[in-house]
DNA sequence: GACCAGGCACATC
DNA sequence: GATGTGCATGGT
């Protein structure tokens, strides 16, 4: 139980990092696809995955003219597998994109504009139901396909913010995003999680608390 | 060749 | 509830 004094310095923490990462690097407008569905099939590729290796399945699934929910359904769940083998669990990943147009079917008629209109905590506890669909991925829909305040915390989330002891290595996916949902500002959850990929990227996987390569001034105060 | 990349499901203790 | 394992390509 944290004390009121921790509880403050946790806050200001969480918002200083936000600003300084904006003033530091900019807006990322995330997440990178055009459409709902574009960010929906993002979200599940990139599971575990280097996004470069997404970019490539995307890629071909638009030579394919196969990257709708119309043409998905009925494409062959081995043919889907195929032409996304570039991201990697190709055919896990198959799996998981025919069970979510599956439950998109069941649930809201194949409509993702039906689908939007249900409320934050209704959407996620669906998701969660949905093979292949865990935390981190419900959440990267929520908020980057429907636009709803639910923060995403991935692997660099943990990694930086225990370097920085706000929490844990070991700390839980809710206990992080409750952690987050609580300190930051909503309307920031957007960016914020983009600036956190972003520096992510500048953070060594291994390494000591400042170890003097990773950009600690990006968002220490 | 080892390690890493915007996880998740499932088995086992 | 914590811990271990399979899934798999591509870049460094």
């Amino acid at each position: 139980m944290p004390t009121k004094s921790s509880e403050r310095k946790l806050r200001t923490f969480v918002k200083g990092a936000y600003e300084k990462a904006f003033s530091a690097i900019g807006p990322r407008k995330w997440w990178p696809g055009d459409t709902a569905f574009e960010i929906i099939l993002g979200a599940i590729l990139t599971q575990n995955t280097a996004w470069k290796n997404v970019e490539k399945a995307i890629a071909k699934l638009k030579g394919h003219r196969v990257l709708s929910i119309a043409a998905l359904r009925d494409l062959p769940e081995n043919e889907l597998a195929q032409m996304i083998r570039s991201s990697g669990y190709f055919n896990m990943k198959a799996k998981k994109i025919k069970a979510f147009i599956q439950f998109l079917d069941a649930h809201y008629d194949g409509s993702l504009k039906t689908m939007g209109k249900e409320n934050l905590e209704k959407l996620r506890e669906q998701l969660l139901q949905v093979h292949g669909i865990g935390p981190e991925t419900a959440d990267s829909i929520l908020l980057y396909a429907f636009n709803k305040p639910s923060f995403v915390v991935d692997t660099y989330t943990r990694r930086i913010f225990s370097r920085h002891h706000i929490f844990s290595e070991t700390e839980s996916y809710d206990a992080m995003r409750d952690f987050f949902m609580k300190h930051a500002d909503p309307s920031t959850f957007n960016e914020y999680h983009a600036l956190i990929v972003h520096i992510g990227h500048h953070y060594c996987a291994k390494g000591k608390p400042n170890c003097g390569q990773c950009p600690w001034n990006w968002i220490a105060p």
